[in-house]
DNA sequence: TTTAATAGTTCGAGAATATCGAATTATCGA
DNA sequence: TCGATAATTCGATATTCTCGAACTATTAAA
């Protein structure tokens, strides 16, 4: 999977520069990349979905938000899954990086997915 | 991923006695013990993807009813992750096994899940 | 009843990915 | 400037993926 978004990652690089002005230290894909098995996987984590899933409520995170029972280090790794599946915003505020949903992105492009993973936010995070 | 599955299947290992009579082959979770996560996961490769979109479409697949870019063994292991995971139903018919949408688990579980992902069926398998 | 053919699984090795702790970078405040 | 905080990157180990080869099971033919 990794190979895949490495292999996109470069292909759409060039279209990524008009995204410079912006200042976002990271790679966020553009809405029309951010592809439905992409967005599955990063889901199909339980830290992931548990991190999607309080996103949801809280609206913001940060990396160390969480009670982590995982690494910072794996956690960081997270993050930028999610954020480059497309799932997650990351901006820079500080010394900490804000993550939010891309809820209008994914919604217009998978419609009732997102809905369907909060729907059941018992948190299956074995 | 995979160990979190064994533990699963492990840990309610006495409850499967119940199918023995039914003579599936395989280990198929009961809908109680199919999680979001699990499922989620097994979506999110390219090659899983496809074939259950495929499955939505025929209604029954095999192995080898698929152009197979990958090996007949990596074939064999990733329906092995559909039915684990609660997507998919096996069952044998002569030399064949024969893979059905578990639509009705999945529909009561999770609705709305596979319609979105059945919807995008443009076929983005990279 | 052998023999061969088909479908699929299992096994072993190498490649890819995940996880962790340690080291590093970046930013803010004293 | 010097620490403190937040997060990433790096290197090593562990797990998982992919493949071809070998194996099992079932059907059909000789």
């Amino acid at each position: 999977m990794q190979v895949v978004i490495d292999t996109i990652q470069k292909s759409i690089a060039h279209l990524q520069l008009s995204n410079l002005h912006t200042m976002r230290p990271f790679y966020h894909p553009q809405s029309a990349d951010i592809s439905l098995v992409g967005v599955l996987y990063a889901l199909g984590d339980p830290v992931r979905l548990q991190i999607v899933q309080r996103l949801a409520q809280t609206g913001e995170l940060t990396c160390s938000d969480l009670d982590c029972s995982v690494a910072k280090s794996t956690m960081s790794h997270h993050f930028k899954i999610l954020r480059e599946s497309g799932l997650v915003l990351t901006r820079k505020e500080g010394t900490q990086h804000i993550n939010t949903l891309r809820m209008a992105d994914l919604d217009r492009l998978y419609p009732g997915l997102l809905a369907v993973v909060l729907r059941s936010t018992i948190t299956t995070a074995e």
